[in-house]
DNA sequence: CCCCAGGCGTCCA
DNA sequence: TGGACGCATGGG
C-alpha cells in the first residue's frame, strides 16, 4: 500500500467513525481568526468563554477590538488562558489585518504571499497561519497538528523526526487539493486525538485505525 | 494530586 | 535546526 493510499485509506475510516465534524466551530472568517489564536494549546470549551466575552462586551469586530486597551483585552479572554500572550498576539493581527485591507485585499492575495504575511505576525505559527488561510478563506493548505504529527509518526507512516512542513507536504503530495476534504481530515484527526486511544493508558477496543500497519498508536504507552 | 489541551517565541547548544 | 522552557485557565 503507498503512502497516498495509506493516507486516503486513514480519511475514509476516520470519516466513517466519526461523520462530518461541520468545521470551523465559528460563524465568520473573523471569528475564525480570533478562535485560531486563542485555542493556540487550549481546550476549545475555555476558547468559547473568552469569545462570549467579547461578543457580550459588543467588541468582536476588528475596528472595536483595536481600541481595547490590553488589561481590559486580557481580562475578557482570561478563560482562554495564556491571556497576556494572546491579548498581543490578537492586537498584532489586528494591526495587521487593518494595514493589510481586511478580507477583500486577502482575497485577491496570492496563497503563498499571503501565508507568509501572516508568518510575519508575532504568535502567528504555522499552524494559526494555515488554520486561517483554509478554514477562514478556503485555501487548499492541509493544517498539521499534533494530533496528526503523532497519529502518523506512531503508525510509522512519518519518522519520528519529521517535521509540520515534511507532514504538511505529505498531504499535499497524497490528495488532491479539495479545501473542503482537507477542512474535514483536519477536524478529524483533532476528533480522534479526544478519544481515548490517543491518550496513555488502555487503547480504545474500537478504535478506526486499529487494523492499520503499526497499530497500536501509541507506541510508548507505559 | 496529576495530566492535558486544535502553539508559539525565546534562549541556548 | 532542534530541544527545553515559559506562558495560564479549566476539565477530567
Amino acid at each position: 500500500m503507498s503512502t497516498a493510499d495509506l493516507i486516503t485509506d486513514i480519511y475514509e475510516r476516520l470519516f466513517r467513525a466519526f461523520g462530518p465534524q461541520g468545521w470551523w466551530p465559528g460563524e465568520t472568517p473573523f471569528e475564525v481568526c480570533i478562535g485560531a489564536i486563542l485555542t493556540q494549546n487550549t481546550a476549545w470549551s475555555n476558547v468559547e468563554k473568552a469569545i462570549s466575552n467579547l461578543k457580550a462586551a459588543g467588541v468582536f469586530d476588528p475596528e472595536a477590538l483595536l481600541e481595547v486597551d490590553h488589561s481590559t483585552l486580557a481580562a475578557m479572554i482570561r478563560p482562554a488562558g495564556y491571556f497576556n500572550q494572546k491579548a498581543r498576539k490578537i492586537k498584532d493581527f489586528l494591526s495587521w489585518f487593518k494595514e493589510v485591507g481586511g478580507f477583500e485585499a486577502m482575497k485577491g492575495m496570492e496563497t503563498s504571499a499571503l501565508r507568509e504575511s501572516l508568518l510575519s505576525i508575532r504568535g502567528i505559527g504555522p499552524e494559526t497561519a494555515d488554520s486561517i488561510l483554509l478554514y477562514a478563506l478556503g485555501r487548499p493548505v492541509f493544517v498539521v497538528d499534533a494530533y496528526t504529527i503523532r497519529v502518523l509518526s506512531r503508525h510509522e507512516i512519518i519518522g519520528p523526526d519529521a517535521n509540520y512542513y515534511d507532514v504538511q507536504s505529505l498531504f499535499h503530495e497524497s490528495l488532491p487539493p479539495d479545501p473542503q476534504m482537507f477542512n474535514e481530515f483536519h477536524a478529524l484527526f483533532v476528533r480522534l486525538g479526544k478519544t481515548r486511544c490517543m491518550k496513555r493508558g488502555p487503547a480504545c477496543p474500537d478504535c478506526p485505525l486499529e487494523t492499520l500497519p503499526g497499530y497500536p498508536p501509541i507506541v510508548d504507552r507505559p
